[in-house]
RNA sequence: GGGAGAGUUCCAGAGCGGCCAAAUGGGGCAGACUGUAAAUCUGUUGUCACUGACUUCGGUGGUUCGAAUCCACCCUCUCCCA
């Protein structure tokens, strides 16, 4: 089985602008390939995180994988898909978020002995003469053909703007360079960059009559089709500041039944014989395959150790193990306490258990917070430094799945 | 450039000069039921010193005892015409 048929087995592949040349390039490891990133936050997230899985697949199937930090393209921002105009952001913060990304991404792809190359757009964008680049580019483009882009649909009832709207000219013109340049052939992304990356290989053919295949693969979708990887804060972000792999661990372990597998699939590196002992399982014992989807993904991104101590945090807390080493801990000053004790309430906001003091009074109102087990009603309730420091920890938990060790 | 309309809380979307911290729906949170799932039902959903107070309805001023609601100017967006 070659790789393309893996990835299709795996159900990643969504949209191919050449099946037949796509698979025996990728197969016999002879595609120069890439994808592109914006550096639209400090920190990379689960969407990114495919890509680079993909990447690495075909890297290990002897593809060179070049990855483009979007430095260039992210001072335009990309309209695809969206209802509103991203927010715009300064030079600083672009280069900043460049930065973090390569920082990120170094720990997932092999960069040694030019086995893949990193390359940052705003390298060549950000030096091109505007009036050139219409006589060049420019004139390559159909705006009839670019308006009727799946992609700006929404936008074009909404209103887009010619900022956003040169987007797609601007990555377009990011596979031309990088064909002339690496002879680059192919280029990979989300489903939502498919026009994008058809601008790409239609300048390519126009401007130096060579083909260029594109590939998109499948963006992550609940059953319900909605984007995968949204928390209430934002994101999944790769970054343990910004989402604690305990965090990361749960979500993949809440996840609804009817998507374990395919992110099982999409996911993970598990041989697809495995996943297919998995996918009988029914019931409650697809919790079985939600632990293992949690464990794996947890472990590619914040490493094996991070994983099992997220794993054996979960267990204890809901299986009612002995185990609490792993929780999450919240570490008190003797500042916190007034008159040797703290409230419930202030403890739940100190313990980030509860984003404001209201939240966290109704949470205790209606039932939701127990500390070591006891439910705890009275909002007035006050829990001693002495009770703490005398049972070494205590374990405050607010709803069915947050929890916090509490130490002094 | 001309004309019409709109900006309300996380989102969508009501809102009579006082009874508006602001209908309703979605989402979120909590509870029940469960399998750390889904569906369903219930409660809740600005903040705080929480039977009270304070800050919110694009911005700035104004009218008024009192403004999300009225007036002026400004900003932003959408639509129609050019």
């Amino acid at each position: 089985m070659g790789v393309y048929e893996e990835l299709q087995a795996r159900g990643l592949i969504a949209q191919v602008t050449d099946e037949e040349e796509i698979r025996e390039l990728i197969n016999t490891g002879k595609a120069t390939f890439y994808i592109g990133f914006d550096p639209t936050a400090d920190s990379l997230h689960v969407g990114h995180f495919m890509a680079l899985c993909l990447m690495k697949r075909l890297q290990m199937a002897g593809n060179r994988p070049i990855v483009l930090v979007g430095g260039g393209t992210g001072m335009i921002g990309d309209p695809s898909g969206r209802t509103d105009m991203r927010q715009m952001l300064t030079k600083e913060i672009i280069e900043h978020n460049c930065e973090c990304f390569k920082k990120q991404m170094s720990k997932f792809i092999d960069f040694s002995d030019g086995k893949a190359i990193m390359v940052n757009n705003a390298d060549w964008l950000l030096e091109l003469n505007y009036v050139d680049v219409l006589r060049e580019v420019g004139a390559h483009f159909s705006v009839n053909r670019m308006l009727t882009a799946e992609c700006y649909k929404q936008r074009l009832e909404r209103g887009l703007s010619f900022l956003e709207f040169n987007y797609m000219i601007m990555q377009s013109y990011d596979f031309y360079a990088l064909y002339q340049k690496y002879g680059c052939n192919m280029q990979f992304g989300g489903d939502d960059q498919w026009s994008n990356m058809l601008g790409g290989t239609e300048l390519i053919r126009r401007k130096l009559g060579k083909d260029a295949y594109a590939m998109t693969i499948n963006l992550l979708l609940t059953s319900e089709g909605k984007k995968m990887g949204k928390t209430q804060k934002g994101a999944l972000w790769l970054d343990p500041e910004k989402t604690t792999p305990y965090e990361f661990y749960q979500y993949w372990r809440n996840i609804d039944d009817a998507d374990v597998i395919k992110c099982i699939k999409m996911i993970t590196f598990l041989p697809l014989e495995e996943i297919a002992e998995l996918e009988k399982l029914e019931g409650a014992e697809l919790n079985k395959a939600k632990e293992i989807l949690a464990f794996e993904t947890t472990k590619m991104i914040h490493g094996e150790e991070e994983a099992t101590k997220a794993q054996q945090a979960a267990r204890a807390l809901f299986a009612g193990g002995a185990d609490s080493d792993n929780i999450p801990t919240t570490v008190l000053e003797d500042a916190d306490f007034a008159d040797g004790s703290i409230n419930i309430v202030d403890l739940l906001v100190k313990a980030a258990l509860a984003p404001s003091k209201s939240e966290a009074r109704r949470n205790v109102t209606q039932g939701g917070v127990t500390v070591d087990g006891e439910k705890i009603t009275d909002p007035a309730y006050l829990i001693t430094k002495d009770e703490i420091s005398s049972k070494g920890e205590i374990v405050v938990k607010r709803g069915k799945k947050s929890f916090r060790k509490i130490k002094i």
